[in-house]
DNA sequence: TTCGTTGATGGAACCGGTTCCATTGGACCC
DNA sequence: GGGTCCAATGGAACCGGTTCCATCAACGAA
C-alpha cells in the first residue's frame, strides 16, 4: 500500500508539498500539483485515515443517535442522513439511544466530529447538554439555540384536519403521541386550532406510545367517540387501527376514515383518504447538511429549519 | 483533555507501562495496574481512536452492510450488532446497500476491520468477494467457505406447516420471499416437504417482496386457494395480508389462520395462531461475536453458526 | 558465590499524515 | 545594483498512542 512518501518521491516532491498539493490548499505551482496528482493516480494512493485524523484533530465521524431502530419513522432519516455522509467524506455510527447514560454519551462524544441527535421525547436540559460537547443538529424538534431541522408536520396536521372538516366531517378524533412528545404538542394544538376554525368537534386521545399494538389498543376508544374521521400521531398506530377495525367489522373508509401515510394508503386502495407524506430521508439529508455546515464554522448554532409537509389524497 | 503521558505521569510510570496496563496485556505487575488505571479513572482519561488505529494498524470499525432499512427484519440486528460492537470497544457503521456499486465497498472496506453482511439477496459471487477485502460474517444466509450466522427459521417454518396441519388445516398456503432470497429456498423446501409429511395440501405463491403493500397485493391469489391457513414469509406480508383480509369482511381467524409473529398475534389478541419468533438481536449479536473472534484470529473463516427458531402460539 | 533466567519497566522508534517555520530564488521597486 | 517582498518548497516537529528492544533487579540453580 502506497503512503504520501512514496507520492512524494515518485513527483519529485517533499511529503509538504505532495501533503499540499493532495487537499487543494491552493499553496502549489500549478505544474507541481498535477505532478503530485498523477502520481497519486497512478499508485493508487489512499490516505490514511487513522493518520489523517490524528494530525488534524477530527474523527471524520458522526454519530446519529435515535432512541430506537423499531420504529419506521427513524429509519429513513439515518438512511438520508448516510448518504450525505457519505458523500462529504465522513463516516456515520448509529448509536441506539445512549443518551440515558450521561458516561455513554461522554464517551462517544469524544470519538465522533458531530451528533445528529433524535429525541423526540427526552428533556430539554438533557438534550441541549448532548449539543454541548461537539457541534450537534436536533432532528424533528426545536429547542431555543440549538440548530434543528423539523419536518413541519403540525401546519400539515393542521391543513389535514381542516380538509377532513372541509369534506364532511364533523366528529374527528386524534389519537396523540407517546408522553412528552414535543411533535405531539405542536400537532395537538395545530389539529385543535384547525377543528375550531373549521366548527368540527374534535377528541384528543393518548397519549399513546408510536405502536403497532397501542394502535390496536386504542380502537375502543375512538369507536366510542362516534367520530367519522380519525387522525393518529404515527403510521404504526394508524396501522393498528386499521388492523384492529378490520376483526371488529367496522369498513374503511366507509364507516371511518383513517388517516395513515399514502403509501399505505395507495397499497390498500382506499380512495379520498387524505394524508401527510413526511420525506423521512430528506429530513436526514438536510441536517447532515446543516452539521456539516456547522463544522466547516459556514454556520453559527441555533439556526431552525423547518421541512414543508405535503398533505396528499 | 488528559492524554496518556498525564496518566502515566500520575501513575509514575513510563507511557508504554500505562499503555499496557490499560489494554490488560498481563504484562505489568498487579499493583502498578492498579496504580494506572486509578490514575486514567481520576483524569477522566479516553484514548484517542486516531492515535491508536494508526499505531495499531486497525480502525476499531465494522461496517454492517443492510440492503435497506425499511425492513424491520433488519433493524433489530443492526441493534444486536452495535451492542456488542460497543462492549468489544468496537464502532458500528451501518452502509445501506452500498455494495451495488464496487468502487463505495472498495473504499469503504479501508475504513473498516470488518463486515457483518446482510444480503439476503445478491449473487454469491458477489457476496463472496465482500468477504475477501475484509474479514466477514454473512448474517442469515450460508455460502460455503464463509463464516455466517443464521436464524433456522427453515426448521421453523416446517415444524409450523406440521403443526397447523395437525390442527385440521388440509390446505395451507405459503406466501414466498423476494425472488433469489436464499432464506426463501430454505423455507418453501422446509414448508414443502412438512406438508407432504403431514398430508396436507400446499400452495406456494410468489415470489412476493417483502412488503406491506405485496401482502396486500397477494390477498386474493391466497383466497382463491380456499386455504384455511397461510404461511407468509415475512412479518411485513403478514400485515398486509391481515389488513386486507379485515376491508374484505374475512374474519380472522375463524376463516383464516394468519401465521405472523407472535408480537402482532398477541396485539391483535388473536388465539391459538402459531408462529415462528425469531430473535434479530440475537443474530446480530451472534454475528458480532463471531466477527471479533474472527478479528482476534480466534476462529477460521467459513464456520456455519444456526441459530434455533421457536414456534410459540 | 556467581551466572543465567525471568518478570517488570523505561526509552525510543514508529504509524502516516498535517502544518509551522525556515529557506530559496526570482520579480519588482527605488 | 541592492534591497524587499512574495510564491514555492523542504525540513522537521507533532498528533497520541503501541510495541520492539534494552535494562535492571530479584531469584533459583550450579
Amino acid at each position: 500500500m502506497p503512503d504520501l512518501s512514496d507520492v512524494a518521491a515518485v513527483a519529485g516532491v517533499s511529503k509538504a508539498t505532495a501533503s499540499r498539493a493532495l487537499n487543494g490548499n491552493g499553496l502549489v505551482a500549478p505544474e507541481t500539483a498535477v505532478r503530485v496528482i498523477a502520481a497519486a493516480a497512478r499508485l493508487g494512493y489512499v490516505p490514511n485515515r487513522a493518520a489523517r485524523e490524528l494530525a488534524r484533530g477530527r474523527t471524520g465521524i458522526i454519530a446519529i443517535v435515535v432512541p430506537t431502530l423499531d420504529n419506521t419513522f427513524f429509519t429513513p432519516i439515518i438512511a438520508g442522513a448516510q448518504a450525505r455522509a457519505e458523500q462529504a467524506g465522513l463516516q456515520l455510527t448509529v448509536a441506539v439511544h445512549a443518551l440515558d447514560s450521561a458516561g455513554a454519551f461522554e464517551r462517544l462524544a469524544r470519538q465522533v466530529d458531530g451528533f445528529l441527535v433524535v429525541a423526540p421525547r427526552g428533556s430539554d436540559t438533557f438534550v441541549v447538554s448532548t449539543g454541548a460537547a461537539k457541534p450537534a443538529v436536533l432532528v424533528d424538534r426545536e429547542i431555543d439555540g440549538m440548530t434543528s431541522v423539523v419536518a413541519d408536520t403540525a401546519t400539515a396536521f393542521g391543513t389535514l384536519t381542516a380538509r377532513l372538516a372541509a369534506e364532511g366531517h364533523e366528529r374527528i378524533v386524534y389519537v396523540g403521541g407517546p408522553e412528552g412528545s414535543w411533535q405531539d404538542r405542536q400537532r395537538t394544538a395545530a389539529v385543535q386550532d384547525a377543528a375550531r376554525r373549521a366548527g368540527a368537534e374534535l377528541t384528543v386521545l393518548g397519549p399513546c406510545p408510536a405502536t403497532f399494538a397501542a394502535g390496536v389498543g386504542v380502537t375502543a376508544g375512538v369507536l366510542e367517540t362516534g367520530a367519522t374521521a380519525v387522525v393518529p400521531y404515527a403510521t404504526s398506530i394508524g396501522l393498528g387501527l386499521l388492523l384492529a377495525l378490520g376483526t371488529r367489522g367496522v369498513e374503511v373508509p366507509r364507516d371511518l376514515v383513517v388517516s395513515t401515510e399514502p403509501t399505505v394508503i395507495e397499497a390498500l386502495g382506499l380512495e379520498h383518504t387524505p394524508a401527510i407524506d413526511v420525506d423521512g430521508e430528506e429530513l436526514g439529508r438536510t441536517a447532515m447538511d446543516h452539521l456539516v455546515r456547522l463544522l466547516d464554522g459556514r454556520d453559527e448554532p441555533g439556526r431552525q429549519v423547518r421541512l414543508p409537509v405535503p398533505v396528499r389524497g
